[in-house]
DNA sequence: TCATTTAATGCAACAATGTTGCAAACATAA
DNA sequence: TTATGTTTGCAACATTGTTGCATTAAATGA
């Protein structure tokens, strides 16, 4: 019993509080969609910035989230998969960006090419962003 | 005559200042590598920062530098190619963000990939960035 | 269950950056 | 050289990133 997030706080030696539960929450609901800051307050009546700046460091620290990079100037964040551990991220698929509702979406069907880099280069992570308009919005 | 910069900004209908001509001669010259604000102004006795701000808009609005994604905070801008329009930049090869030394370099020898994006979306422009340690901090 | 320990929270405060308005300085064209 | 419109530099404010510190809350063991 108890919820599930609190089960992966736990798991990743956080403490439970209603701050991470409610976050974690709120991650875990969010499907393929990367939150920014200001989403995530949205479903709070009263969040300290502070608070959410630290806990998401906190977060993408102990791998629950990581940071998803697109062409916006607003950061946003996505909750990890299973195989990504602390401090070793792995998010192999391309993400899109939509230039009219801001959104950023994994697109999970996507596996991101090898691309061969000059020697003495040494890769850690692999990002792909395409940017145009989602479906909703090309209409 | 006159040097290059000059000449390159008449050409995209830019009034030719001194700000811009130095702005756009450092990153004629940077190379491979995107530079940031802070690069920019080290080339400065000194520069208002806001002045330095909207030349790099103009710049980015009239085709002449673009705005290059990675996974620092810090945004950094690359002269574009001969085949970037004006608001349609394309920049068809991955780039490369060391995190020892936060260089940002393109890697003009890759080519993108497509990816198969799902049905209603519409891609503009697609951005690969590789994450890792670059040959000079590799060693 | 309670007391102790340790960590998280909320606030103040500051830094850095994005952004706009406006007057003075400058580039361009006649 | 002058008239015109653009660029610049400054003031000012908004937003976000970041740290220190006191208060509050969670976990641990008795």
């Amino acid at each position: 019993m108890g919820n599930r997030s609190a089960t992966i706080l736990q798991e990743h030696g956080l403490r439970v509080t209603s701050v991470r539960e409610k976050v974690l929450d709120i991650f875990l609901d969010s499907g393929q969609t990367a939150l920014s800051n200001a989403d995530i307050e949205k479903h709070f009546d009263r969040l300290d910035r502070i608070t959410l700046y630290r806990t998401l460091r906190t977060f993408e620290e102990k791998g629950l989230i990581h940071q998803v990079i697109d062409n916006s100037s607003t950061p946003k964040f996505a909750s990890c998969s299973d195989h990504c551990a602390e401090h070793d991220h792995h998010d192999d698929h391309a993400h899109f960006h939509c230039v009219k509702c801001e959104k950023t979406v994994c697109l999970e069907d996507t596996t991101l090419p090898s691309v061969k880099t000059p020697s003495g280069f040494q890769v850690k992570e692999k990002h792909m962003v395409l940017s145009g308009t989602c479906d909703a919005c090309s209409e």
